[in-house]
DNA sequence: TGTACATCAGTGAACGCGCGTTCACTGATGTAC
DNA sequence: TGTACATCAGTGAACGCGCGTTCACTGATGTAC
């Protein structure tokens, strides 16, 4: 990426960024099926043509916006262990599922538009999938470092996989370049799962009748993954 | 309930269910936020201001066909496991997880309108609580059958409740008035969000990069969290 | 360094469409005597 | 069983609002010589 010389270039990614924070602002109130151009242009003082200059469609404008919203949040969570010690795989497996949370908390309306029901009549482009992928590759690498470190516990007791789930699990395994055992990856994935149900409940409504303090219930499941993927700490950390 | 004597009666029944039949449809195609009267009123032939008659406002349609989402969910879990023999708690926990999947890869846009994003602007009213916690009920009860039978394996081994979730366990176990121990409790209760994270990620298409046979994997994780639950069969079944 | 031309940003009017809700009304169905 | 009146369903026009996108245009910024 080059540096932005001259001065229509500046005001060019500036304006474009002032159009997406507007609609983000927007997303809040109205929720993705009701972005509207033309009031982003109003809350811009602007005419609502002059957006056709940034933003060929509405749908772009929208892939534009679902884009930053993996970006964000994949960079959240590849952040979400910064500062805890290498070894100490549990907690920081912890850290990485507590800032997705934090993440959708802070941008509910964004974490919706990703996570969702799915925009009507929007199709998203492919080039969502390697930004989208951001978020379970961080939470897949605190697993697969665990592997690494020979802190893994064994599952000794619990049910083989399937012959049709020990192939997905090949191909998974093989896409995502990661070296993990199969019946650790399927719990990965389900803790995965998981994590992302218990947060859109949490933030469409359907936990509040059950838990007063969402909080505490998200630290005992996490609790409840860490231990079911079998993450165990270096013994070296005192 | 008493009998629809006049034929006034019957043809207002009739076609309060044909306006939410068609409502229903436009779901599909339009989604939730863009649902309109107007649109359905032309796919019944009929003037938009008729609707009136039926439905006070579009938010009273609305809650209508999410009463109706969550009734029609809750009937379908509540008879998931019909024909397992009691005694068999695991399959029958896997049946009605099996219902409530089923149920939402046939009625996507129900499910979306109740499990998906919010629709901006529209607060559900407390009626729909009720409705609402037919499926899970659904799925504890069958949690207690094996506790009350005693077939609940005990989990050893696991990290103890905090004070603060025993607290939580202890107020939602009087509410649900259902006996369970609260470890019990709580893993019923992940296991739950997991169930319904994973539905979500499929029908919204968050699943189809990871997996190619979406059904393969959701057996997997259903034979997880029978085991995480800890739910064995009673051993009398041959 | 100065000029001529090309590029781009933004305007404002227009097209053709949608929506929820209200209201006075007609005509059919139901009810009480 | 028959009649008078009340209730209800459905109409069609209207109010006041929204939207995405196009297009010919003006005026400012950038570039090549």
């Amino acid at each position: 990426m080059t540096a932005l010389r001259t001065a229509r270039d500046r005001a060019r990614a500036e304006i474009t960024r002032e159009i997406k924070d507007a609609a983000r602002r927007q997303l809040a109130t109205e929720g993705a099926s009701r972005l509207s151009l033309r009031a982003i242009a109003r809350e811009l003082g602007v005419a609502s043509s002059a957006l056709y200059r940034y933003f060929p469609s509405r749908d772009d404008l929208l892939t534009a916006l679902i884009m930053d919203a993996y970006d964000s949040l994949g960079e959240h969570a590849e952040h979400g262990a910064d500062g805890i010690p290498a070894g100490d795989h549990p907690r920081r497996w912890g850290a990485v599922c507590a800032a997705i949370r934090s993440w959708a908390l802070a941008h509910p309306q964004e974490y919706a538009l990703v996570y969702g029901s799915p925009v009507p009549g929007y199709q998203a482009p492919a080039d969502t999938i390697t930004p989208a992928s951001r978020v379970w590759m961080a939470l897949l690498r605190e697993v697969r470092d665990c592997a690494a470190a020979g802190r893994l516990r064994t599952q000794g007791e619990d049910p083989p996989l399937t012959e049709a789930m020990a192939a997905e699990a090949d191909r998974l395994a093989a896409e995502v370049g990661l070296e993990l055992p199969h019946p650790v990856l399927v719990r990965s994935v389900v803790a995965w799962t998981q994590l992302f149900g218990m947060i859109s409940l949490e933030l469409f409504g359907h936990l509040e009748g059950a838990f007063t303090s969402t909080e505490t219930f998200f630290a005992q499941a996490v609790e409840l993954t860490t231990h079911l993927i079998g993450l165990t700490p270096d013994p070296a950390l005192s």
